[in-house]
DNA sequence: AAACATTTTCCATATTGTGCAATACGTTTT
DNA sequence: AAAACGTATTGCACAATATGGAAAATGTTT
């Protein structure tokens, strides 16, 4: 039984390393580097107990302690730990093996997102000859409504998990409007998208969030019809977004050939 | 590596969290589901020992239990933590923090250049205290054959993002002879320098780019073992590019330490 | 330079993790 | 089916170890 709704404390493990989990936990919900005493009010433990767990963290390597700030961060170990997590999951790696030869096909270059902490994050990478952006990388978090990749998580993942920056984005686009070109920031504006993405089953993207650049997307889904992983083409050819375009169909063959489920036409 | 050999023991820390870490890390290590008698000689602890800590990491989620088959593997929660490191963590920043520490370890002149439109573009600049004369500041861009950098570019980039550069540096490396002293301005030829590169995970050039000056440099790849950055250190000293000499080993450590594959010997 | 805010270390205390061994569970063998 | 085995899980007494308050170091602001 895993009932600790309050009290109940006993998990079968052991209290201290429940704790510094906690400490860890709270620390990769932060949207970045966080100070000793911050992080003590937050976890609510004194600072000297904080500090002991983090100086094992440092030295596990799971955490970093950011230059001269003082401040403390997730480390390049927690990176090696979730892509080891990650690479157990058949619906990154049976995919990634193939990226490559969905960009010799397209001549575009591929990415592989998945849902993280802070949205869709870029975990694969396969570049293609032409000029891409270069502020962009692996473990970038990629916007829900401006960039085609966050509009098929936001059209196939589940609602509660993209609730949160939803709204936060509509927020942020109602303040700064037309950013968005085709999109009505508005709940039934985001309705009217999710609709229009499903019936076709991917989502184009021309230039909102990066001018110049076009994109593609498309879902892997699993059993549920949830978005396990989302594999999208950007390039600056305008012609490779049009419907029925080659570059589109092979990416639809693609993420067909490595969904449990259908997509489109939704069921 | 942080030299803790065999019985350092104190890290600042505290010692049962270590040894949970360690437990997970060696998880973290397996290629797949492990169990729990495995894992514990694998750490060489108590199964019991071993038991109690994933209770607490399967609590935090970081780990699960599979099915009926007992093993244990990294869970879900695991994937969420890399992935809120993985969203903070770039291949500028991180190591541009520590440039300075390289610098002094070696005393030459340290640079950091990432891959930009017109190909290897320096970005971070730390310069020592001997005269590196160069007109050379940031923004610069290195050729590919000519300088340790853009080497490494050569051998640990994708392929087509260099082509371009590649045929038309060798198409004026045909016109005008004798600019490259150690290498055969063919596809063969480079093919060559490609291999010889990989197999030692630096690249070093002596005064070929600017007379009187020589450097080196090594790649910081990223998990999918591609060049994310490129770390160079220039100096006037032939020795200090002298296989084996102690700035290589500083440079090779300070790579090594910022990147998410092996370097050299490529696998 | 002085006042302040944070991080880091010290130390006595008892709380908590430890290891051994017993038990429960599941799988394979006879 | 029963028994024999390997593995995961839990109890228990003891001492090793985590704890938190406060002091010391460190860095930052006035």
């Amino acid at each position: 039984m895993v009932t600790d709704s309050k009290e109940t404390g006993t998990t079968g493990g052991i209290q201290s390393l429940d704790a510094a989990l906690k400490v860890l936990t709270v620390m990769a919900s932060q949207p970045g580097p966080i100070s000793l005493s911050e992080l003590a009010r937050e976890v609510d433990m004194p600072p000297s107990k904080v500090h002991r767990y983090l100086a094992s963290f440092v030295h596990a390597g799971l955490a970093e302690q950011g230059g001269r700030s003082g401040k403390y961060d997730l480390g390049s170990g927690a990176v090696r730990l979730g892509l080891a997590a990650l690479s157990r999951h058949d619906f990154v790696n049976k995919p990634s093996a193939h990226l490559e030869e969905l960009r010799e096909a397209t001549g575009l270059t591929v990415l592989l997102s998945v849902w993280g902490a802070g949205g869709a994050t870029v975990v694969r990478w396969e570049r293609a000859a032409s000029p891409v952006v270069t502020s962009m990388g692996l473990g970038t978090t990629l916007p829900l409504l401006n960039s085609s990749t966050g509009r098929i998580f936001l059209a196939y993942a589940p609602p509660e998990i993209v609730q949160n920056l939803l709204t936060e984005e509509l927020a942020r686009a109602a303040e700064t409007p037309r950013v968005i070109g085709d999109l009505d920031p508005t709940r039934s504006g985001v309705d009217a998208l999710i609709q229009q993405v499903r019936s076709v089953g991917y989502a184009t993207v021309f230039g909102d969030y990066i001018p110049g650049l076009i994109a593609v997307a498309a879902p892997i889904l699993d059993w549920q019809g949830e978005a396990q992983a989302v594999i999208t083409l950007i390039g600056t050819n305008v012609n490779a977004v049009q419907p029925g375009s080659p570059e589109i169909e092979h990416l639809m063959d693609f993420c067909r050939s490595h969904s449990f489920s259908s997509i489109g036409e939704e069921g």
